[in-house]
DNA sequence: CTGAAAGCGCTAACAA
DNA sequence: TTGTTAGCGCTTTCAG
């Protein structure tokens, strides 16, 4: 734990030149720029980046806020944000509300007491309330995926949601399918997305005189398994279910396989996002991919801009959104 | 961002005395700390943290150091450990290597540069030497779940890594199996574990005179996928299949379903970790559970324990397992 | 009950 | 080519 302090000291010269010759600013001679690192790295050096950020009001750091990091969806974009922003140079903090929507203040206050440069927030990683708050303070956040019944709370990148429901509607519709059950997240704070996934989803078969079951669940696959449950026990189980993410997609196959029906033969089933796990399942589920590469670059490229005070920051186009057509979802049984 | 000098000019009084009045240190008549907590609201005044951890010489920060943070083995550890150490009223920097491991001694020093107050590194998280440095350079380090040719570089929390493999074999030998396969982790480095859990099951199995079939995987469904491919069009394909992951057990599974047996009646298979998933394939994964709370606590504790400086530290015993038997296995076929 | 002073480890002009 | 000086925002004795 040496400082430039203790290698000044050692090599007779004063800590500035230890800094810039640490930096590679300044012009030293390539002589004692040798020394110093020499001895540097003899003392066991290590930079206090703590001290450097209070010097250059500037953390380096961004911070990626989401509802709960356990969750292969959100792991799979934490680390792609990793990924990007390190080519910016900077470190990601990944931060979780631990699926306690109300924490979420908590946390983004603390990300501003910390002097993140940035913050990406995805929707149940806080609340529109935090977020103008930590504008306000001077950092800059970018919304990722979001969808709010008021303004969204910063500058936004994210896909057509209601889009979503009516690519999966139309599906199941050419499938043949009149039965047809949903599971949705419960419209709670942090998951209005979820609402629009169903809404759109529902609109599409309503006007084909299709009125679709609805369960709840909670973007776990254990919720998804409960809410099929409920749809295998209605008086005319659907022929379809699509669920509004894959983990409660894949919580649907498990109860549809316990009660004995065989997939897609008897029921067809779909989800949205795309996840790794989404590939296989037993048959390989039908989804909905989002391109969230592209939405991470792009937020990441917004953010940057906004921190760097480009004059106009140009949103991105919404994400592309690709049907993936595997095995879960077939021709409505007759 | 006002600062608590202006906050001091504001009620005409001095920083000391705001920085007091913040903390709740010192003893302030109820009526001027009352005055600058409100100014403090007014002003929407925000805490430094790096100031304050440049002061204090201490970051509050803790670190969890993975290979991968959308294997969601890891996503479900790093939530725990998140929630534990806030118990410590400590912050977790949640860091992986993206599976590049050579990358993790980039990522220790980084971490050492951030002053983080301890680090739990998981496998693959981060090189011996990389830790070793990072001790040296007086920053706590307990290894979770480690196992290592050579001498763990930090105090050590896990499980008996061998007795896993023991297990497996033992399950599938009940079960009357003889013709097994073997899908594990590459020797690589910062996988030494998986090889243990090969070990465990292949000497189980040896001495019952079955030589196993191996193949090797990367932790991933993918490659246990392509694994199982290779195992099942050996000229005797096995009865049953142990993957030193869940990951693999379930690209397993995939495999076995495409080329048309079913589980388990044909072919038998077992992972370790159960994952949240492993509840929820079809049929749903026996597998082999530690008690990862258990880990993560006593990791926690012990790294607390050293930052503390307490006299002796006590390493917990190894942590449980527990066979998780559901539908994937069953007797051999006749 | 409040203030003065020093310092945490580093950076950034500006001089010399 | 190197040194001086100031300062980042906060904490922490120690006085008053």
């Amino acid at each position: 734990v040496a400082t430039i302090y203790d290698i000044a000291k050692k090599v007779g010269m004063t800590a500035a030149t230890v800094s810039n010759a640490l930096n590679g600013k300044g012009n030293l001679s390539e002589a004692t720029r040798h020394r110093i690192l020499q001895v540097a790295q003899e003392m066991g050096y290590r930079p206090n980046l703590i001290a450097r950020s209070l010097a250059q009001r500037r953390s380096q750091t961004i911070a990626l806020s989401v509802p709960y990091i356990a969750n292969p969806f959100y792991g799979e974009i934490a680390a792609t944000t990793e990924v990007v922003a390190r080519g910016y140079g900077v470190r990601t903090l990944i931060v979780h509300t631990n699926e306690d929507y109300p924490r979420g203040d908590a946390l983004i206050d603390d990300l501003v007491a910390q002097r993140v440069e940035g913050i990406i927030v995805m929707p149940g990683g806080g609340s529109p309330k935090a977020i103008r708050t930590a504008i306000q303070a001077g950092v800059q956040v970018v919304c990722l995926e979001w969808e709010e019944e008021d303004e969204i709370p910063a500058p936004s990148v994210g896909i057509d949601f209601l889009e979503v429901g009516r690519l999966a509607a139309c599906h199941l519709l050419e499938l043949g399918h009149r039965r047809i059950g949903l599971i949705a997240h419960g419209f709670a704070k942090g998951y209005f997305n979820h609402r629009l996934r169903a809404q759109g989803f529902s609109e599409v078969l309503r006007e084909t005189g299709i009125e679709v079951s609805l369960q709840f669940g909670k973007s776990t696959a254990e919720s998804g398994k409960k809410a099929a449950y409920a749809l295998l026990g209605l008086p005319e189980p659907p022929t379809a279910i699509f669920a509004t993410n894959d983990l409660m997609a894949i919580g649907a196959l498990a109860a549809i396989w316990e009660k004995g029906y065989s997939v897609p033969d008897e029921i067809s089933v779909m989800g949205f996002d795309d996840i790794e796990m989404a590939s296989f399942t037993h048959p390989a589920l039908t989804t909905i991919r989002a391109d969230n590469v592209y939405l991470v670059e792009q937020s990441l490229r917004v953010l940057f801009e906004l921190i760097h005070k480009q004059e106009e920051v140009v949103l991105p186009p919404l994400g592309e959104l690709t049907l993936m057509r595997r095995a879960s979802t077939g021709p409505a049984p007759s």
